[in-house]
DNA sequence: TTAATATATGAACAAATGTTCATATATTCA
DNA sequence: TGAATATATGAACATTTGTTCATATATTAA
């Protein structure tokens, strides 16, 4: 820790250091960003933006094995980004919420506005 | 690739498969959630979203190495998320535009109506 | 019941990541 | 000029990650 520096006000820093959100959240926001980076992931929320699909079709859509799908799937359900509804043996996964295709969008038009 | 399940309806399936995102939009979406992903660059996001920073705050602000915080920025320059300003011998930076805030206050949001 | 289909999971391994340490560069001040 | 300050970078290392392979479980159909 630099305290040296003519710039730095330690108060103000103390303080905004007091205003960041607590280890936890920080900790679950870099989850949430952790599973989006996967271009598998990705893949599969970009997809389920469109529509609801089991397994099947994701790895028919997908060039990956049906088991790394599978790990991506639990990974995305546990952050609560998907959610599964079963149908007979068919595993049904859809958006959890709006939220995910945001962030997407928002994104995406980040980058497609950046590299024009 | 599974393509004998009832489910599929291999035309569709192949539509949406065209209508993803090209490959390199893909790795780049990744490549700026995989940023995010990292406790200590989300805590310079935070900050950042402030106010204007050199490194010497944000070294007394965290609690990790020059180093580390150097090695965090760059990394956040060269997906433009935050850009440079010299000022003397100081570095300032600031967050590229309005997009990362607004997407770590959707993530934030996120996290605590799920938690709430 | 048995076979087939749909999905999930554990182990293992290569690849990628974040941090620290050591050091280099650049700017200012005396 | 030389010393001090501010920042950047390369190497190295432990840790984490994503995938595949092999296999387990669950549901349906015959």
């Amino acid at each position: 820790m630099n305290d040296a520096c003519i710039r730095v006000d330690k108060t103000l820093i103390e303080q905004m250091k007091q205003n960041l959100p607590d280890e936890q959240t920080i900790n679950r926001i870099s989850a949430i960003f952790q599973a989006l980076q996967s271009d598998t992931r990705l893949k599969i929320l970009f997809l389920l933006s469109k529509k609801e699909m089991c397994v099947c079709e994701l790895d028919c859509a997908l060039d990956v094995t049906q088991s790394a799908i599978s790990h991506s799937l639990r990974t995305l359900r546990q952050l609560d980004l998907v959610r599964v509804k079963k149908q007979g043996r068919f595993a049904i996964y859809y958006l959890a919420d709006e939220h995910v295709k945001i962030l997407i969008d928002l994104c995406n038009k980040h980058v497609t506005e950046c590299s024009a």
